[in-house]
DNA sequence: ACCCAGGTGGCCC
DNA sequence: GGGCCACATGGG
């Protein structure tokens, strides 16, 4: 995957902060949504902590109308900032920095967090090596017939245990896995991320 | 007119 | 623990 698609940069973002809320927008919503979201969050002035902290649920959810299910996530985005101001005096790099476990339980408290922006966050915003597991990768590693279970940790022990703990193979790895999810199967259209037959898609297995 | 997208939480059994 | 549902917009 790497030598198809090369080095993917994860994670599309400026700042830490542009990062958490990328990762809550992307919830099952394509990228290309969300970039305009957080093109209209950063034109409105909204897309740091201070600011999205102090604006309207109004506000927020119209910004990013175009990621979907914009009245849970501005809620969910309202949410995450309020813990930051309250339990981090309002700097999100203490509370990154910390111990990634306490990191992982805290984000997990969080409404409208679960295991894998959890997981995103820590990796792409916390640069923490932990493996962040998403449905392409239980689609092709299932197609593959190397995994039989679609249980988050299960597929994370998987991982995990089969690989050197390394933030930057991490971060490329899953960044791939999601290029080749994405990928349309040139034999049938219908099927994505599809390495089971010749000519496929890009990636020769 | 479909189907899907870098999930999550609630509810049911 | 697993199976269904709501949440919502935009592109193929």
């Amino acid at each position: 995957m790497l030598e198809t698609y090369g080095p993917r940069h994860w994670w599309p973002a400026e700042t830490p902060f542009e990062m958490c809320v990328g990762a809550i927008l992307t919830q099952n919503t394509a990228w290309s949504n969300v970039e305009k979201a957080i093109d209209n969050l950063k034109s409105r002035g909204i897309l740091d902590l201070e600011s999205m902290h102090s604006a309207t649920r109004e506000n927020i959810a119209e910004a990013i109308r175009p990621s979907g299910y914009f009245n849970q996530k501005a809620r969910r985005l309202m949410m995450f900032c309020d813990h930051v101001v309250i339990s981090h005096n309002g700097c999100l790099e203490d509370m990154l920095y910390q111990d990634i476990d306490i990191l992982r339980r805290e984000l997990l408290s969080l409404h409208g967090i679960g295991p894998e922006t959890a997981d995103s966050i820590i990796l792409y915003g916390a640069c923490k090596p932990v493996f962040v597991v998403d449905a392409y990768t239980i689609r092709i590693f299932t197609r593959l017939g190397l995994l039989s279970t679609r249980d988050y940790h299960e597929v994370q022990d998987y991982f995990t245990s089969n690989l050197k703990e390394d933030t930057g193979l991490f971060n490329e790895y899953h960044a791939l896995l999601v290029e080749h999810g994405k990928e349309r199967c040139r034999a049938r259209p219908a099927c994505r991320g599809c390495p089971l037959e010749e000519g496929c898609c890009r990636v020769g297995l």
